[in-house]
Formats: C-alpha cells, sequence, structure tokens
DNA sequence: CAGGTGACATGAG
DNA sequence: ACTCATGCCACCT
C-alpha cells in the first residue's frame, strides 16, 4: 500500500484529518482494472452513509497521481463528477486501465450477458 | 455556534 | 425507467 504513516501525518499537516485520509487510503488501494463505489469507500473506512464525505474528501485529493480517485465511481455504475466536469476524463481512464466499459457506465457486477 | 455546500445514496411518485 | 425530495457525513464560511 502506497500510504505510509509519514504521508499521512503529512496530510494531516496539510490539512487533512483521518477521515479524509482513511478514504485516500481506501481509494489508493484499488487494484487497477478495477472500480470501486463511494459507498464501498465509505464502508471501507468504517462509515457506510458518509458516501458523500468520501466524496468531499478525494475531492480534495492532495496527490492526484498518487491516489486514483478517477476509480471511484458512483453505485449506479456512472463516472459522477470529475475535476468539477462530467466524468468522461474517468470513464476513458478507467478504459485505458483495462475496466469493462458500456455505454459510458462502467461494467458493475449487474446482470451481466456475457462475463 | 449556525447555515450552506458537495466527486453521493435511496426511496417514493 | 425517470425525476423529485430527503438523509447522511464531513468541511467551509
Amino acid at each position: 500500500m502506497i500510504m505510509d504513516v509519514l504521508l499521512r501525518r503529512k496530510l494531516k499537516e496539510m490539512g487533512m484529518t483521518d477521515f479524509q485520509i482513511s478514504v485516500l487510503d481506501a481509494t489508493s488501494n484499488i487494484p487497477a482494472g478495477q472500480v470501486r463505489t463511494y459507498k464501498e469507500i465509505a464502508i471501507e473506512i468504517g462509515h457506510p452513509n458518509a458516501c458523500r464525505a468520501v466524496g468531499t474528501a478525494l475531492r480534495k485529493n492532495p496527490f492526484p497521481v498518487t491516489i486514483p480517485c478517477h476509480r471511484v465511481i458512483k453505485s449506479s455504475g456512472e463516472p459522477g463528477k470529475y475535476s468539477g466536469k462530467s466524468g468522461t476524463r474517468k470513464i476513458k481512464l478507467l478504459q485505458m486501465e483495462g475496466v469493462k466499459i458500456s455505454n459510458g457506465i462502467v461494467n458493475q457486477k449487474r446482470s451481466s450477458p456475457a462475463e
């Protein structure tokens, strides 16, 4: 995992709280070619209904390269918003990562016709 | 301290 | 299936 105690402390110095850091940590733990929903992240950090707070944390994303925020999507499979714009950019990045995308929507474990 | 905002989720119409 | 309204948590003014 990329998140070290030193980095966490640094993030705190930058104004990030433990909650925010936990979100960034969980996000950095997302394997390539995989996507995770805000809800999942919220649950991972121990706040199942803090989906909004998760988004707020990623929004303050201090290290866009260290934290693959583009791998975090909505529960509906839609990219949601990214950098204050449409998630088009995120979708393309995910595609490049190897994530299966359908009609601009991430192939979550829904009723996949064939997998 | 109180009010408003936001990269969301869920339920009801 | 789509849109509107409410709830949630954390952060900022």
